[in-house]
DNA sequence: ATTTACAGGTTGTCTGACAACCTAAATATA
DNA sequence: TATATTTAGGTTGTCAGACAACCTGTAAAT
Protein backbone atom coordinates (compact mmCIF):
# COMPACT_ATOMS: atom_id res chain seq x y z
CA UNK A 1 0.00 0.00 0.00
CA UNK A 2 2.95 2.13 -0.02
CA UNK A 3 2.12 3.27 -3.63
CA UNK A 4 5.11 5.22 -3.42
CA UNK A 5 5.56 5.39 -7.28
CA UNK A 6 1.78 6.85 -7.31
CA UNK A 7 3.26 10.37 -6.24
CA UNK A 8 1.10 12.03 -8.98
CA UNK A 9 2.65 14.96 -11.00
CA UNK A 10 2.08 18.35 -9.28
CA UNK A 11 -0.99 19.28 -11.11
CA UNK A 12 -0.98 23.06 -10.85
CA UNK A 13 1.02 24.26 -7.75
CA UNK A 14 -2.05 22.63 -5.96
CA UNK A 15 -0.44 22.69 -2.72
CA UNK A 16 2.65 24.44 -1.72
CA UNK A 17 2.89 22.94 1.45
CA UNK A 18 6.28 23.95 2.68
CA UNK A 19 7.80 23.69 5.82
CA UNK A 20 7.99 27.04 7.08
CA UNK A 21 10.92 28.00 8.55
CA UNK A 22 10.72 29.88 12.08
CA UNK A 23 12.74 32.78 10.11
CA UNK A 24 10.49 32.95 7.71
CA UNK A 25 7.99 33.17 10.43
CA UNK A 26 9.84 36.25 11.77
CA UNK A 27 10.37 37.86 9.10
CA UNK A 28 6.68 38.08 8.44
CA UNK A 29 6.20 39.38 11.92
CA UNK A 30 8.64 42.40 11.24
CA UNK A 31 7.26 43.31 8.11
CA UNK A 32 3.81 42.80 9.66
CA UNK A 33 5.37 45.86 12.20
CA UNK A 34 6.84 47.73 10.26
CA UNK A 35 3.64 47.79 7.42
CA UNK A 36 1.71 48.90 10.84
CA UNK A 37 4.04 51.80 11.82
CA UNK A 38 4.54 50.28 15.12
CA UNK A 39 8.18 50.27 13.84
CA UNK A 40 8.94 53.38 12.12
CA UNK A 41 11.28 54.44 9.48
CA UNK A 42 14.73 54.93 11.58
CA UNK A 43 13.70 53.93 14.72
CA UNK A 44 15.82 50.95 16.83
CA UNK A 45 14.74 47.58 17.21
CA UNK A 46 15.11 45.67 20.57
CA UNK A 47 18.50 44.09 20.58
CA UNK A 48 19.06 40.54 19.65
CA UNK A 49 19.16 39.51 22.47
CA UNK A 50 15.98 40.74 23.75
CA UNK A 51 14.24 40.17 20.36
CA UNK A 52 15.86 36.21 20.80
CA UNK A 53 13.64 36.06 24.10
CA UNK A 54 10.77 37.82 22.90
CA UNK A 55 10.38 35.70 19.94
CA UNK A 56 11.58 32.83 21.74
CA UNK A 57 14.41 31.77 19.15
CA UNK A 58 18.12 31.33 19.15
CA UNK A 59 19.97 33.76 18.09
CA UNK A 60 21.00 32.29 14.66
CA UNK A 61 17.51 31.43 14.02
CA UNK A 62 16.83 35.18 14.42
CA UNK A 63 19.67 36.76 12.79
CA UNK A 64 19.18 35.00 10.02
CA UNK A 65 15.74 36.55 9.75
CA UNK A 66 17.52 39.77 10.26
CA UNK A 67 20.23 39.90 7.62
CA UNK A 68 17.10 38.45 5.25
CA UNK A 69 15.62 41.97 6.03
CA UNK A 70 18.60 43.88 5.78
CA UNK A 71 19.83 42.57 2.13
CA UNK A 72 16.41 43.30 0.99
CA UNK A 73 17.22 46.80 2.68
CA UNK A 74 14.41 47.25 4.95
CA UNK A 75 16.60 46.59 8.15
CA UNK A 76 20.06 48.39 8.72
CA UNK A 77 22.40 46.99 11.05
CA UNK A 78 25.29 48.71 12.52
CA UNK A 79 27.98 47.37 14.30
CA UNK A 80 28.05 48.54 17.79
CA UNK A 81 25.00 50.61 17.60
CA UNK A 82 22.09 48.62 16.96
CA UNK A 83 19.65 47.40 14.21
CA UNK A 84 17.49 50.19 12.36
CA UNK A 85 14.22 50.39 10.21
CA UNK A 86 15.75 51.54 7.11
CA UNK A 87 14.34 55.39 6.89
CA UNK A 88 14.25 54.78 3.07
CA UNK A 89 12.10 51.49 2.76
CA UNK A 90 11.35 52.93 -0.57
CA UNK A 91 14.80 51.66 -1.86
CA UNK A 92 13.28 48.07 -0.82
CA UNK A 93 12.09 47.72 -4.76
CA UNK A 94 14.98 49.50 -6.13
CA UNK A 95 17.35 47.08 -4.50
CA UNK A 96 14.73 43.94 -5.24
CA UNK A 97 14.99 44.75 -8.73
CA UNK A 98 18.93 44.95 -8.72
CA UNK A 99 18.92 41.76 -7.17
CA UNK A 100 16.82 40.16 -9.96
CA UNK A 101 19.15 42.22 -13.26
CA UNK A 102 22.31 40.40 -11.08
CA UNK A 103 20.76 37.01 -11.52
CA UNK A 104 20.60 37.59 -15.52
CA UNK A 105 23.31 36.70 -17.43
CA UNK A 106 23.91 40.12 -19.01
CA UNK A 107 24.19 40.13 -22.89
CA UNK A 108 25.36 43.03 -24.28
CA UNK A 109 22.94 43.57 -27.21
CA UNK A 110 19.55 42.75 -24.91
CA UNK A 111 21.45 45.97 -22.87
CA UNK A 112 21.24 48.22 -25.93
CA UNK A 113 18.22 47.50 -26.61
CA UNK A 114 16.49 47.94 -23.32
CA UNK A 115 19.26 51.26 -22.71
CA UNK A 116 17.80 52.46 -25.71
CA UNK A 117 14.01 51.50 -24.75
CA UNK A 118 14.53 53.15 -21.32
CA UNK A 119 16.57 55.82 -22.59
CA UNK A 120 14.36 57.65 -25.47
CA UNK A 121 10.96 56.92 -22.89
CA UNK A 122 12.70 58.94 -20.00
CA UNK A 123 13.66 61.99 -22.73
CA UNK A 124 10.14 62.02 -23.84
CA UNK A 125 8.82 61.66 -19.69
CA UNK A 126 11.61 64.42 -19.16
CA UNK A 127 10.37 66.84 -21.14
CA UNK A 128 7.14 67.00 -19.67
CA UNK A 129 8.07 67.28 -15.74
CA UNK A 130 11.49 68.31 -15.52
CA UNK A 131 12.24 71.41 -13.48
CA UNK A 132 14.63 74.27 -14.09
CA UNK A 133 17.21 73.07 -11.63
CA UNK A 134 17.01 69.68 -13.73
CA UNK A 135 17.75 71.47 -16.89
CA UNK A 136 20.49 73.71 -15.46
CA UNK A 137 22.26 70.75 -13.89
CA UNK A 138 22.17 69.46 -17.54
CA UNK A 139 23.81 72.12 -19.08
CA UNK A 140 26.48 72.66 -16.25
CA UNK A 141 27.32 68.51 -17.62
CA UNK A 142 27.96 69.90 -21.02
CA UNK A 143 29.78 72.36 -20.51
CA UNK A 144 31.78 69.96 -18.74
CA UNK A 145 32.12 67.64 -21.43
CA UNK A 146 32.77 70.74 -23.62
CA UNK A 147 35.94 71.27 -21.43
CA UNK A 148 37.07 67.65 -21.46
CA UNK A 149 37.14 66.79 -25.02
CA UNK A 150 40.46 65.82 -24.90
CA UNK A 151 40.27 64.22 -21.25
CA UNK A 152 37.90 60.63 -22.27
CA UNK A 153 37.67 59.55 -18.89
CA UNK A 154 36.35 63.03 -17.74
CA UNK A 155 34.36 63.03 -20.70
CA UNK A 156 32.67 59.88 -19.81
CA UNK A 157 31.81 60.86 -16.49
CA UNK A 158 29.84 64.17 -17.79
CA UNK A 159 28.49 62.23 -20.38
CA UNK A 160 27.21 59.59 -17.94
CA UNK A 161 25.83 62.45 -15.38
CA UNK A 162 23.80 63.99 -18.65
CA UNK A 163 21.88 60.76 -18.91
CA UNK A 164 21.40 60.14 -15.10
CA UNK A 165 20.04 63.84 -15.06
CA UNK A 166 17.74 63.23 -17.80
CA UNK A 167 16.16 60.23 -15.48
CA UNK A 168 15.94 62.09 -12.72
CA UNK A 169 14.34 65.08 -14.24
CA UNK A 170 11.07 62.21 -14.79
CA UNK A 171 10.66 62.66 -10.97
CA UNK A 172 10.05 58.90 -11.54
CA UNK A 173 12.69 57.16 -8.89
CA UNK A 174 11.86 53.99 -10.20
CA UNK A 175 13.06 55.42 -13.77
CA UNK A 176 16.26 56.67 -12.60
CA UNK A 177 17.08 53.72 -11.22
CA UNK A 178 16.65 51.63 -14.18
CA UNK A 179 18.05 53.84 -15.98
CA UNK A 180 21.45 53.91 -13.66
CA UNK A 181 21.44 50.19 -13.43
CA UNK A 182 21.57 49.13 -17.23
CA UNK A 183 23.88 52.60 -17.71
CA UNK A 184 26.30 51.07 -14.95
CA UNK A 185 26.46 47.89 -16.36
CA UNK A 186 27.09 49.19 -19.92
CA UNK A 187 30.02 51.99 -18.29
CA UNK A 188 32.32 49.14 -17.97
CA UNK A 189 32.17 48.00 -21.92
CA UNK A 190 32.22 51.64 -22.66
CA UNK A 191 35.11 52.26 -20.61
CA UNK A 192 37.34 49.40 -21.96
CA UNK A 193 36.63 50.34 -25.86
CA UNK A 194 38.27 53.73 -24.95
CA UNK A 195 41.32 53.06 -23.50
CA UNK A 196 42.13 51.12 -26.61
CA UNK A 197 42.68 54.47 -28.70
CA UNK A 198 43.89 56.96 -26.80
CA UNK A 199 41.85 60.19 -27.69
CA UNK A 200 43.10 60.10 -31.69
CA UNK A 201 41.59 63.64 -33.73
CA UNK A 202 38.70 60.62 -35.11
CA UNK A 203 37.75 60.31 -30.80
CA UNK A 204 37.95 64.19 -30.82
CA UNK A 205 35.52 64.50 -33.84
CA UNK A 206 32.86 62.05 -32.51
CA UNK A 207 32.98 63.80 -28.77
CA UNK A 208 32.14 67.54 -30.43
CA UNK A 209 29.51 65.89 -32.36
CA UNK A 210 28.51 63.61 -29.14
CA UNK A 211 28.16 66.97 -27.40
CA UNK A 212 26.22 68.85 -30.40
CA UNK A 213 23.64 65.59 -29.50
CA UNK A 214 23.75 66.51 -25.89
CA UNK A 215 22.61 69.88 -26.56
CA UNK A 216 20.03 68.90 -29.25
CA UNK A 217 18.38 66.98 -25.99
CA UNK A 218 18.30 70.06 -23.88
CA UNK A 219 16.73 71.95 -26.12
CA UNK A 220 13.97 69.84 -26.85
CA UNK A 221 13.46 69.13 -22.91
CA UNK A 222 13.66 72.89 -22.35
CA UNK A 223 11.29 73.80 -24.66
CA UNK A 224 9.04 71.24 -23.66
CA UNK A 225 8.43 69.23 -27.12
CA UNK A 226 8.21 65.50 -25.75
CA UNK A 227 8.19 63.65 -28.88
CA UNK A 228 11.36 65.55 -30.12
CA UNK A 229 13.14 65.00 -26.83
CA UNK A 230 12.44 61.22 -27.79
CA UNK A 231 14.00 61.54 -30.83
CA UNK A 232 16.60 63.54 -30.10
CA UNK A 233 17.84 60.55 -27.82
CA UNK A 234 16.80 58.31 -29.65
CA UNK A 235 19.34 59.11 -32.64
CA UNK A 236 21.96 59.96 -29.50
CA UNK A 237 21.97 56.73 -27.98
CA UNK A 238 21.81 54.92 -31.77
CA UNK A 239 25.09 56.99 -32.78
CA UNK A 240 26.70 56.08 -29.80
CA UNK A 241 25.39 52.37 -29.71
CA UNK A 242 27.11 52.14 -33.04
CA UNK A 243 30.56 53.60 -32.25
CA UNK A 244 30.37 50.63 -29.10
CA UNK A 245 29.16 48.02 -31.21
CA UNK A 246 32.25 49.05 -33.59
CA UNK A 247 34.60 48.77 -30.85
CA UNK A 248 33.21 45.03 -30.08
CA UNK A 249 33.36 43.68 -33.74
CA UNK A 250 36.98 45.03 -33.71
CA UNK A 251 37.71 43.18 -30.25
CA UNK A 252 36.06 39.96 -30.83
CA UNK A 253 37.88 39.38 -34.65
CA UNK B 1 47.19 65.42 18.01
CA UNK B 2 44.08 63.37 17.35
CA UNK B 3 43.20 66.00 15.29
CA UNK B 4 39.56 64.24 14.62
CA UNK B 5 37.60 67.32 14.24
CA UNK B 6 40.04 67.44 10.92
CA UNK B 7 37.60 64.50 9.17
CA UNK B 8 36.84 66.26 5.91
CA UNK B 9 33.12 66.59 4.69
CA UNK B 10 31.88 64.05 2.44
CA UNK B 11 32.28 65.74 -0.60
CA UNK B 12 30.07 63.90 -3.07
CA UNK B 13 29.19 60.21 -1.66
CA UNK B 14 33.15 59.74 -1.91
CA UNK B 15 33.63 56.55 -0.44
CA UNK B 16 30.72 54.53 0.38
CA UNK B 17 32.38 52.69 2.94
CA UNK B 18 30.54 50.58 4.80
CA UNK B 19 31.70 47.03 6.65
CA UNK B 20 30.25 44.61 3.85
CA UNK B 21 29.53 41.89 6.01
CA UNK B 22 31.50 38.66 4.95
CA UNK B 23 27.36 37.01 4.40
CA UNK B 24 27.24 39.87 2.00
CA UNK B 25 30.39 39.08 -0.33
CA UNK B 26 28.98 35.33 0.11
CA UNK B 27 25.58 36.41 -1.53
CA UNK B 28 27.08 37.94 -4.04
CA UNK B 29 29.83 35.44 -5.00
CA UNK B 30 26.54 32.77 -5.34
CA UNK B 31 24.43 35.35 -7.30
CA UNK B 32 27.62 35.63 -9.66
CA UNK B 33 28.45 31.88 -10.07
CA UNK B 34 23.98 31.93 -10.82
CA UNK B 35 24.11 35.13 -13.46
CA UNK B 36 27.34 33.13 -15.25
CA UNK B 37 25.10 29.55 -14.75
CA UNK B 38 28.07 28.32 -13.53
CA UNK B 39 25.35 27.31 -10.94
CA UNK B 40 22.05 26.12 -13.26
CA UNK B 41 18.93 26.62 -12.09
CA UNK B 42 17.43 23.25 -10.59
CA UNK B 43 21.03 22.14 -9.72
CA UNK B 44 21.93 21.31 -6.46
CA UNK B 45 24.54 23.09 -4.42
CA UNK B 46 27.45 21.61 -2.10
CA UNK B 47 26.69 21.05 1.13
CA UNK B 48 26.83 24.22 3.74
CA UNK B 49 29.99 22.14 4.89
CA UNK B 50 31.33 22.26 1.89
CA UNK B 51 30.69 25.46 0.92
CA UNK B 52 31.70 26.40 4.52
CA UNK B 53 35.44 24.97 3.95
CA UNK B 54 35.22 26.38 0.75
CA UNK B 55 34.55 30.07 1.11
CA UNK B 56 36.35 30.04 4.59
CA UNK B 57 33.75 31.03 7.10
CA UNK B 58 31.75 29.86 9.69
CA UNK B 59 28.63 27.90 9.37
CA UNK B 60 26.41 30.65 10.69
CA UNK B 61 27.77 33.03 8.53
CA UNK B 62 27.27 31.30 5.09
CA UNK B 63 23.87 30.04 6.35
CA UNK B 64 22.80 33.94 6.81
CA UNK B 65 23.78 34.21 3.40
CA UNK B 66 21.93 30.95 1.85
CA UNK B 67 18.68 32.39 4.24
CA UNK B 68 18.87 35.73 2.65
CA UNK B 69 18.88 34.21 -0.82
CA UNK B 70 16.17 31.64 -0.67
CA UNK B 71 14.06 34.19 1.14
CA UNK B 72 14.58 36.33 -2.04
CA UNK B 73 13.23 33.23 -4.02
CA UNK B 74 16.93 32.19 -5.53
CA UNK B 75 18.08 29.41 -3.59
CA UNK B 76 15.22 26.84 -2.16
CA UNK B 77 16.72 24.79 0.81
CA UNK B 78 15.36 21.63 1.49
CA UNK B 79 16.05 19.72 4.78
CA UNK B 80 17.32 16.26 4.74
CA UNK B 81 17.66 17.15 0.90
CA UNK B 82 20.14 20.16 0.15
CA UNK B 83 19.81 23.42 -0.78
CA UNK B 84 19.15 23.81 -4.48
CA UNK B 85 18.92 26.64 -7.22
CA UNK B 86 15.22 27.85 -7.56
CA UNK B 87 14.77 26.28 -11.14
CA UNK B 88 11.68 29.06 -11.93
CA UNK B 89 12.77 32.65 -11.15
CA UNK B 90 9.38 32.89 -11.09
CA UNK B 91 9.76 32.11 -7.00
CA UNK B 92 11.91 35.31 -7.17
CA UNK B 93 7.79 36.95 -8.07
CA UNK B 94 6.42 35.16 -5.78
CA UNK B 95 8.21 36.10 -2.56
CA UNK B 96 8.04 39.99 -3.54
CA UNK B 97 4.44 40.27 -4.14
CA UNK B 98 4.13 38.85 -0.66
CA UNK B 99 6.18 41.66 0.63
CA UNK B 100 4.58 44.06 -1.85
CA UNK B 101 2.47 45.64 0.88
CA UNK B 102 5.21 47.96 1.81
CA UNK B 103 4.69 49.82 -1.15
CA UNK B 104 3.34 53.67 -0.41
CA UNK B 105 1.50 55.11 -3.08
CA UNK B 106 3.39 57.26 -4.75
CA UNK B 107 5.29 54.33 -5.87
CA UNK B 108 2.44 52.46 -7.43
CA UNK B 109 2.07 55.91 -9.63
CA UNK B 110 5.77 55.47 -10.50
CA UNK B 111 5.22 51.66 -10.92
CA UNK B 112 2.58 52.26 -13.50
CA UNK B 113 3.91 54.50 -15.28
CA UNK B 114 7.32 53.07 -15.64
CA UNK B 115 5.16 49.82 -16.80
CA UNK B 116 3.21 51.56 -19.52
CA UNK B 117 7.18 52.40 -21.09
CA UNK B 118 8.43 48.95 -20.48
CA UNK B 119 5.17 46.97 -22.10
CA UNK B 120 4.66 49.68 -24.88
CA UNK B 121 8.03 49.44 -25.55
CA UNK B 122 8.44 45.15 -25.82
CA UNK B 123 5.00 44.82 -27.36
CA UNK B 124 6.93 47.04 -30.12
CA UNK B 125 9.94 45.01 -30.04
CA UNK B 126 8.17 41.48 -30.00
CA UNK B 127 5.92 42.38 -32.95
CA UNK B 128 9.46 41.77 -35.24
CA UNK B 129 11.20 38.81 -33.02
CA UNK B 130 7.99 36.88 -31.94
CA UNK B 131 8.08 33.30 -32.55
CA UNK B 132 5.38 31.14 -33.95
CA UNK B 133 5.73 29.20 -30.66
CA UNK B 134 5.16 32.58 -28.71
CA UNK B 135 2.43 33.49 -30.38
CA UNK B 136 0.75 30.13 -30.18
CA UNK B 137 1.17 30.58 -26.49
CA UNK B 138 -0.18 33.85 -26.02
CA UNK B 139 -3.56 32.77 -28.41
CA UNK B 140 -3.82 29.65 -25.28
CA UNK B 141 -3.62 32.18 -22.43
CA UNK B 142 -6.49 34.05 -24.06
CA UNK B 143 -8.33 30.94 -24.17
CA UNK B 144 -8.03 30.94 -20.82
CA UNK B 145 -8.71 33.96 -19.95
CA UNK B 146 -12.23 33.70 -22.25
CA UNK B 147 -12.99 30.59 -20.08
CA UNK B 148 -12.82 32.72 -16.84
CA UNK B 149 -14.43 35.59 -16.97
CA UNK B 150 -16.07 34.83 -13.89
CA UNK B 151 -12.96 33.34 -11.79
CA UNK B 152 -11.37 36.82 -11.11
CA UNK B 153 -8.10 35.00 -9.36
CA UNK B 154 -7.87 32.50 -12.33
CA UNK B 155 -8.19 35.33 -14.76
CA UNK B 156 -5.52 37.52 -13.16
CA UNK B 157 -3.32 35.03 -13.83
CA UNK B 158 -3.49 34.31 -17.54
CA UNK B 159 -3.49 38.39 -17.93
CA UNK B 160 -0.66 38.49 -16.13
CA UNK B 161 0.90 35.32 -18.37
CA UNK B 162 0.09 36.83 -22.00
CA UNK B 163 2.26 40.23 -20.64
CA UNK B 164 5.25 37.70 -19.45
CA UNK B 165 4.51 36.21 -22.76
CA UNK B 166 4.84 38.98 -24.84
CA UNK B 167 8.04 40.46 -22.62
CA UNK B 168 9.46 37.06 -23.45
CA UNK B 169 8.55 37.12 -27.27
CA UNK B 170 11.41 40.28 -27.52
CA UNK B 171 13.93 37.82 -26.84
CA UNK B 172 15.43 39.55 -24.44
CA UNK B 173 16.04 38.42 -20.61
CA UNK B 174 16.47 41.60 -19.45
CA UNK B 175 13.22 43.03 -20.85
CA UNK B 176 11.45 40.10 -19.61
CA UNK B 177 12.72 40.12 -16.05
CA UNK B 178 12.25 44.28 -15.69
CA UNK B 179 8.46 43.70 -17.23
CA UNK B 180 8.59 40.17 -14.65
CA UNK B 181 9.23 42.54 -11.64
CA UNK B 182 7.38 45.57 -12.62
CA UNK B 183 4.19 43.30 -13.40
CA UNK B 184 5.02 41.48 -10.16
CA UNK B 185 4.27 44.42 -8.07
CA UNK B 186 1.45 45.34 -9.23
CA UNK B 187 -0.36 42.26 -9.13
CA UNK B 188 -0.30 42.56 -5.48
CA UNK B 189 -2.19 45.34 -5.77
CA UNK B 190 -4.40 44.14 -8.57
CA UNK B 191 -5.41 41.73 -6.53
CA UNK B 192 -5.81 43.39 -3.15
CA UNK B 193 -8.54 46.03 -5.28
CA UNK B 194 -10.53 42.86 -6.45
CA UNK B 195 -11.43 40.58 -3.70
CA UNK B 196 -13.51 43.97 -2.96
CA UNK B 197 -16.30 43.32 -5.27
CA UNK B 198 -16.86 40.11 -5.98
CA UNK B 199 -17.05 39.65 -9.95
CA UNK B 200 -20.30 41.97 -10.14
CA UNK B 201 -21.42 42.23 -13.35
CA UNK B 202 -19.39 45.54 -14.31
CA UNK B 203 -16.13 43.33 -13.77
CA UNK B 204 -17.43 40.54 -16.48
CA UNK B 205 -18.34 43.80 -19.18
CA UNK B 206 -14.34 44.67 -18.06
CA UNK B 207 -13.25 41.76 -18.77
CA UNK B 208 -14.99 41.12 -21.76
CA UNK B 209 -13.42 44.05 -23.43
CA UNK B 210 -10.07 43.36 -21.74
CA UNK B 211 -10.11 40.29 -23.74
CA UNK B 212 -10.91 42.47 -26.85
CA UNK B 213 -7.63 44.71 -26.45
CA UNK B 214 -5.33 41.41 -25.57
CA UNK B 215 -7.03 40.09 -28.99
CA UNK B 216 -5.80 43.20 -30.70
CA UNK B 217 -2.72 42.96 -29.54
CA UNK B 218 -1.65 39.39 -30.41
CA UNK B 219 -3.24 40.47 -34.11
CA UNK B 220 -0.51 43.35 -34.26
CA UNK B 221 2.38 40.90 -33.21
CA UNK B 222 1.04 38.58 -35.77
CA UNK B 223 1.14 40.24 -38.56
CA UNK B 224 4.53 41.84 -37.11
CA UNK B 225 3.13 45.74 -37.38
CA UNK B 226 5.11 46.84 -34.36
CA UNK B 227 3.66 50.82 -34.07
CA UNK B 228 0.85 48.84 -33.92
CA UNK B 229 1.37 46.17 -31.17
CA UNK B 230 2.54 49.05 -28.96
CA UNK B 231 -0.46 51.61 -29.86
CA UNK B 232 -2.99 48.63 -28.48
CA UNK B 233 -0.64 47.77 -25.42
CA UNK B 234 -0.98 51.41 -24.86
CA UNK B 235 -4.13 51.66 -25.05
CA UNK B 236 -5.10 48.32 -23.01
CA UNK B 237 -2.82 49.12 -20.54
CA UNK B 238 -4.32 53.03 -20.34
CA UNK B 239 -7.57 51.16 -19.81
CA UNK B 240 -6.73 48.47 -17.31
CA UNK B 241 -4.94 51.87 -15.08
CA UNK B 242 -7.62 53.70 -14.97
CA UNK B 243 -9.52 50.92 -13.49
CA UNK B 244 -7.03 50.24 -11.31
CA UNK B 245 -6.28 53.70 -10.50
CA UNK B 246 -10.55 53.87 -9.58
CA UNK B 247 -9.76 51.59 -7.03
CA UNK B 248 -7.15 53.36 -5.36
CA UNK B 249 -9.11 56.16 -4.95
CA UNK B 250 -12.08 54.56 -3.81
CA UNK B 251 -10.43 52.96 -0.93
CA UNK B 252 -8.60 55.82 -0.05
CA UNK B 253 -11.28 58.29 -0.08
C1' DA C 1 37.64 71.88 31.20
C1' DT C 2 39.52 68.77 28.19
C1' DT C 3 41.35 64.46 27.40
C1' DT C 4 41.90 59.73 28.42
C1' DA C 5 40.55 55.26 30.02
C1' DC C 6 37.22 52.14 31.07
C1' DA C 7 32.99 49.41 31.23
C1' DG C 8 28.86 47.86 29.25
C1' DG C 9 26.18 46.87 25.42
C1' DT C 10 25.73 45.54 20.45
C1' DT C 11 26.49 43.32 16.12
C1' DG C 12 29.57 39.99 13.45
C1' DT C 13 31.54 35.57 13.45
C1' DC C 14 33.01 30.89 14.93
C1' DT C 15 32.44 26.36 17.06
C1' DG C 16 30.10 22.43 18.61
C1' DA C 17 25.97 20.08 19.38
C1' DC C 18 21.37 18.03 18.70
C1' DA C 19 16.77 17.30 16.27
C1' DA C 20 14.10 16.42 12.15
C1' DC C 21 14.41 14.76 7.83
C1' DC C 22 15.70 12.37 3.37
C1' DT C 23 18.17 8.89 0.68
C1' DA C 24 20.02 4.73 -0.26
C1' DA C 25 22.07 0.52 0.91
C1' DA C 26 21.87 -3.49 3.86
C1' DT C 27 18.92 -6.61 6.03
C1' DA C 28 14.90 -9.26 7.03
C1' DT C 29 10.72 -11.30 5.41
C1' DA C 30 7.21 -13.61 2.35
C1' DT D 1 13.40 -14.07 -5.98
C1' DA D 2 10.82 -10.11 -4.84
C1' DT D 3 9.14 -7.10 -1.47
C1' DA D 4 9.17 -4.84 2.96
C1' DT D 5 11.85 -3.21 6.93
C1' DT D 6 15.66 -1.52 9.19
C1' DT D 7 19.70 0.93 9.51
C1' DA D 8 23.42 4.19 8.64
C1' DG D 9 25.03 8.37 6.88
C1' DG D 10 24.37 12.84 5.20
C1' DT D 11 21.75 17.33 5.18
C1' DT D 12 19.25 21.31 6.74
C1' DG D 13 17.09 23.71 10.88
C1' DT D 14 17.86 25.28 15.38
C1' DC D 15 20.15 26.20 19.70
C1' DA D 16 23.79 27.63 23.11
C1' DG D 17 28.02 29.61 24.30
C1' DA D 18 32.00 32.14 23.26
C1' DC D 19 35.06 35.73 21.43
C1' DA D 20 36.30 39.82 18.37
C1' DA D 21 35.33 44.42 16.67
C1' DC D 22 32.89 48.30 17.53
C1' DC D 23 30.14 52.26 19.56
C1' DT D 24 28.62 55.09 23.45
C1' DG D 25 28.51 57.31 27.64
C1' DT D 26 30.63 57.76 32.10
C1' DA D 27 34.32 58.05 35.33
C1' DA D 28 38.99 59.09 36.09
C1' DA D 29 43.19 61.64 35.00
C1' DT D 30 45.53 65.46 33.26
Amino acid sequence: MPVKSARPEPLQEVSPIRRTSLSDKIIEQIIDLISRNVLQPGERLPSEKDLCKRFGVGRATLREALRSLAVMGILDGRVGEGTFVSHNNQRYLERNLQWGLLLDPKKVEDLLETRLMLETQTAFSAARKATPANLEAMERTIQGMESSVDLPEQYLRFDLEFHLLVAQATQNTILHHLVSMTRGYLQAWIEESLVAPPSGPEDRHRAESSIREHQAILRALRSGQAEQARQAMKAHILSSSADLHQHLEQTST
